[in-house]
DNA sequence: TGTACATCAGTGAACGCGCGTTCACTGATGTAC
DNA sequence: TGTACATCAGTGAACGCGCGTTCACTGATGTAC
């Protein structure tokens, strides 16, 4: 693993920095443990020798934070796309929702490390900040802004938009954290419980009027 | 840490077992990471030498499953005992979710290493399981017979009582790991958000009439 | 055009550490006769 | 009641390993004069 490889040249020497990056998302990927993402491991994938790491960051911590950041800067990304392509107030909840399930399927140990952290220098600050110094707070503000929009389009008003955005998001991370963790169960087929959690938890309706129900299951 | 300790007597030795078994979960509650857990650290922890440990145990991985299959059947007997505590169907629903995220919220570390490991031998197991073949069937089924009664008792047929628990499930097991997860952000106070998810995915009132709404916000 | 020097981007060797696991052993407790 | 032996419940020393990090260094590329 890891072919050796020739040292930048003047004022290239960033290139490196974003190679690491890369290369522990990567093997943060296959492993499936933050813990086995190792500054030696990541030197190695790059092709360079573990001290030429501290060049660019200050310690071990620091290349997953790094990883961390660009991850939740790809989710924003993914589920900021998603809601621009719906013009349908409906239709663009239900499309936020599919593109972060299906970022959390696709890269499940980068969505994991993005909300997956216990005793992290973050996680244990006490009491709540603004939502816009939270990381995170991209991806959460297109999905407030959508059910946002979707209430002022039909729903009676009074229902809070931020507390309906929070049951979904909540119900969406479950879902995507379970399926990943116990592929053993009996999941529903298809989208079901996606529909199921939408349309109850944000009251927008899935197709035809505003009822409770999502698609029947199928089995 | 670790006191030495006198060897069992005769007969005595499985006394050992079960307290590596209750270090380990120890360990893991105040390390907060499952690769903290190492055999010489609990062993430590017992006052024992590391050798010790394989009269008991194959290797460090068998300590950890222990510690899951303990702590599976220790959550399936809390909500067990929160559903028999309530006659009212309705009121049972809330009380055994109640009871689940009571478990997530003292016991963090030990909940988390229930649903939250990845690339374990089982779940790379693929396809459905039979439910009783599954870890945390018992807790599950607890759930999907409260939602079951309560379903009985007001709801209209044709309701997928499978379907609603499981979406309660996900939603439960969501907010139970983002509230330790990410406790920086505005999380509505007291229980209104499990409110919400229990009256809108369950179909079960809080109080009065079936509404659809939870308890409102206060804030 | 040449040369001395500064800077960049890394290398190679070494450190001390804790880890999982193996091995031969020790001392106390029980059992057979 | 005594004694030889078996079993139990552990100990102590050692192994090889990969880790994060530090240190002095090397060779290529640029710049000042």
């Amino acid at each position: 693993m890891g072919t050796a490889r020739a040292p930048n040249r003047w004022g290239e020497g960033a290139r490196l920095r974003a190679d690491i990056v890369s290369a522990a998302a990567a093997l943060l990927e296959e492993s499936g443990n933050e813990d086995a993402v190792t500054l030696r491991g990541v030197a190695r994938r790059v092709g360079v020798t573990a001290p030429a790491i501290y060049r660019h960051f200050a310690d071990r911590a620091a290349i997953l934070d790094a990883v961390v950041g660009e991850a939740f800067e790809e989710l924003a990304a993914t589920v900021a796309a998603a809601a621009h392509r719906e013009d349908d107030a409906s239709a663009r909840v239900h499309a936020v929702c599919a593109a972060y399930l299906a970022f959390a399927t696709e890269r499940p140990y980068r969505y994991r490390v993005l909300f997956g952290r216990h005793r992290t220098a973050e996680a244990a600050m006490p009491g709540a900040k603004p939502m816009d110094e939270l990381r995170g707070a991209g991806a959460f503000g297109v999905l407030v802004d959508a059910v946002g929009a979707c209430a002022d389009a039909r729903n009676p008003p009074g229902r809070e938009v931020q507390l309906d955005a929070t049951a979904l998001w909540v119900a969406l991370h479950g879902y995507a954290t379970l399926r990943a963790s116990v592929p053993a169960f009996p999941w529903p087929d298809g989208d079901a419980l996606v529909s199921i959690l939408v349309t109850r938890l944000a009251g927008v309706p899935s197709t035809g009027p505003c009822g409770r129900d999502g698609t029947a299951r199928s089995g």
